[in-house]
DNA sequence: CCCTACATTCCATGATGCGGAAGCGCCAGT
DNA sequence: ACTGGCGCTTCCGCATCATGGAATGTAGGG
């Protein structure tokens, strides 16, 4: 950076307006990513940036509360992230839960609101079936866009460029055997999603697991609601009938997500 | 810091570091606290920041995806904010559940896991009871440190100078009828505490729910467990019950803590 | 239709964050 | 116990980067 003859910075292609922004937020994923738990060399090995501006930014999360420094003087992320991350969800979730819990209680099965988080989905709001107990909050889970319910549903209401280009960055890794993995399969599978409003999670995640998936129709909404159950509840019938309520669903998010 | 006459400034005691990263937390914060919606001149009043400023910093925020910007302009906390709470959350519930669980297991009541933010506590693992379905996460909730169990574990463990101050900062006020609300008497509630190893919380936060609390003991181990219940169950016998299993607990997950 | 209020962009200024290098404390090795 | 090495922390001069006042664009109200 003190010579004028070459500016060019590959690294962080488009961040953001504030640089220590950008890092600070890079710093707390990183540790997300290295399993909430890490040493100050170890984050400058994974960021790339000098140890000492990694421990000043480091420290003033600390001092903010946003970080935790253990007695073995590593790093994990702080009390202050999980009260930030309950109101976001709330928030979320207030506008949400009402219209899912009205899908719960016409179909009986779990329905969920995920948001496209740059390339993966999250779920931003659940409510649970009354049949199984089962799931805890799954809620800020981020799951891959090719073979979730959801994921599929997102890309479908994205320009087909865009999500041809999430494609090619996540590629399509087999996770069960029903798995997509053929780019021509899947860009009919979306062709096919657009043209009915809806798509199908033929256990593609998690076998055994059908899903019915339709993108919430908004200005910018990168927004998808789904309804998941076993195969044994979810027959051809169960989903003939689901599906236009989730099509719905989605319509009425849109709505909301527009006025509020 | 522009004219240099008077340099006193009242606000943000001492925020940290990096100033810009201290305001792009505040600004969470208000977000937060302003219901997780606001449009920039409400945050430019509450914050008294320069708009120009606030701008740059919520727009960063924004293309990084931890805000959200409504069509009508508005920001709201982003996606991203919710998977990182949930990791924080996670990070924290994985040593702390299993502990927590036994704990469920041998009494039967909901158990929590408390960490000290500035001068409140949050809750930061929860596992509820098989009796009653009631309380969602409470994960990420802040409580004040007088009147809650956890409360009064975290500061029997801080050297009795540091609980004072926050004492002196927060106060007393009553919450309930059996809320502690003399100095005095609090003091020598903690002094009990620290001689017994747990704390008892009288329906001083929510009448007819009692609770103990022990604090976890660890290096610089600023947690606390807690079991809480209905008065119905909680009587004297099953209080000497599970106070020994409760300061057990905590000091397991003191060990837990100063190992992983 | 104009007008007010709000969000957004521009730009010169200097405060502020940056990172190389030196200092300290902690384990591991012998 | 001594020593070496590694990783965390602190210092300080430089210039980059964030700052905020003012100008511009945009939406809703009278």
């Amino acid at each position: 950076m003190s010579d004028g003859t070459d500016t060019s910075r590959p690294e962080v292609p488009r961040a953001g307006g504030v640089q220590s922004l950008a890092r600070a937020f890079g710093l707390l994923e990183t540790l997300a990513e290295a399993g909430g738990e890490a040493g100050l060399s170890e984050l400058a090995d994974r960021t790339g940036l000098a140890p000492a501006t990694i421990h000043r930014l480091v420290r003033t999360l600390v001092d903010l509360g946003y970080l935790r420094q253990l007695p073995s003087r590593r790093y994990t992320l702080g009390p202050k992230l999980v009260g930030l991350g309950e109101t976001a969800a709330r928030q979320f979730g207030r506008w949400a839960t009402p219209v899912l819990t009205d899908l719960v209680a016409e179909i009986g099965e779990t329905a969920n609101l995920a948001v496209l988080d740059g390339d993966r989905a999250v779920y931003v709001a659940q409510v649970p079936s009354p049949h199984q107990m089962r799931m805890f909050t799954e809620i800020g889970r981020r799951v891959p866009v090719h073979c979730t319910g959801v994921g599929k549903a997102l890309l479908s209401a994205l320009p087909p460029a865009d999500a041809a280009g999430i494609v090619a960055r996540t590629g399509l890794p087999a996770v069960t055997p029903t798995t997509i993995t053929d780019p021509e399969v899947f860009a009919r599978e979306l062709a096919v999603a657009r043209e009915r409003g809806y798509v199908l999670d033929e256990g593609e995640q998690e076998t055994g697991v059908r899903c019915v998936a339709a993108p919430v129709t908004g200005p910018h909404g990168s927004a998808a609601v789904s309804v998941s159950g076993p195969l044994s509840r979810m027959d051809d019938a169960a989903v003939a009938r689901i599906a236009p309520l989730v099509v719905a669903a989605g319509r009425r998010l849109g709505t909301l997500l527009a006025t509020a």
